[in-house]
DNA sequence: ACCTGAACACCGTTCAAGT
DNA sequence: ACCTGAACACCGTTCAAGT
């Protein structure tokens, strides 16, 4: 029978999370579906935008419901909706993030929009808001790819050294930390009068 | 004459420049270099080795001095000539955030180590100020390989949809606008008396 | 409209064999 | 010690031709 976009991306969303990005390629995909690669062509421009679709699929459950009221609730719960739902497919972090960078993903922008959102409401000025929301994109994506990296670079054997126990214990907690940070600073940016570093720095 | 590690890491650093990430293969390097392939594989173990030796090489000038006393001042200086950096390479960021994500960059670790440094004179207290250089790395790699793309996008041609133009103009504020969120998240981290979050998600 | 088959122009890596 | 040549097992993408 037909092949249709969703076979398309449930089979890359399988094999994704079984072996990994490096193994999610056109040829490999066609192949698990039992067609030939140009197939894929007709249904997708490009690689890119093939990835973009599978993007989107993982960063569903992070849109799922809507963010609670209330800024810091808000960017509390994006970041870690986002997060779990990275680290539920391998790689998960290391595609979006790809994904991302290269515009590719509708899922990914309304994310930021939602962080943007609780930027203004915190009472950063108009454009400011955006730039708030990268902030913290950036974080949660480097964050998380990195964990991510580590959790299976653990899981494939070997001992860790020494020196890196200190950066694979407790990731939620080192997460939230992160986020924290980034809280307290919207905080601070968000009421200049209250904030030294505006004296310093401007 | 003999091939030497100089030698392959300048005609990788050239490479780069001229073409970006995608065309600086194993086998395009050894064209350049009229050897063949095989030639580059006695002097690094794989792709990724090499890639973190040229990420090193990128960092070297963001090393070269000694960062300015005063947590706030070295945090600001070592972002702003991470970022400088990253930028005078086509792709420089990228390259550097994957070799970053390997563990395969001495200077990078080296970059983290200084961060860590400044956190610790923050205030911030033993593992703590790690996950602070974590942070911040996160960001700057994100923004950084973010605006480099719109940059080379921008450049090969064509005008900015209306909705970006927010994004791409004048991304050194936009940079140390963040750099500050991070800064002031900091100071309130490094006292927490002071610190209201600590009461709401504690 | 949707797909096949085959081609094009590549990859990273290995390794016997040469000097 | 250092490198060649050739092979192995792949890539993404295109496109005439088929149904």
């Amino acid at each position: 029978m037909q092949l249709h976009k969703r076979d398309v991306v449930d089979a890359a969303m399988t094999l994704l999370d079984s072996y990994g990005i490096a193994d999610l390629t056109m040829r490999r995909l066609a192949r698990e579906l039992k067609v030939s690669p140009g197939a894929l062509y007709w249904h997708f421009a490009n690689k890119q935008q093939l990835l973009g679709t599978v993007a989107d699929r993982i960063l569903e459950p992070a849109l799922a419901d809507e963010p609670p009221p209330g800024w810091q609730q808000c960017v509390t719960a994006v970041c870690s909706r986002l997060r779990d739902a990275l680290l539920a497919y391998t790689d998960g972090a290391e595609l979006v993030s790809a994904s991302f960078a290269a515009g590719q993903s509708r899922a990914a922008s309304d994310i930021l929009a939602r962080l943007t959102a609780a930027a203004t409401h915190a009472g950063v000025q108009g454009a400011r808001a955006e730039r708030v929301a990268g902030t913290v994109i950036y974080y949660v994506l480097g964050f998380t790819a990195d964990e991510q990296s580590r959790l299976q670079w653990d899981a494939a054997g070997a001992e860790l050294p020494e020196e890196q126990s200190v950066l694979t214990e407790d990731p939620s907690a080192r997460f939230r930390f992160g986020v924290r940070l980034l809280v307290d600073g919207i905080r601070a940016r968000s009421s200049p009068q209250s904030d030294v570093s505006q004296k310093i720095f401007e």
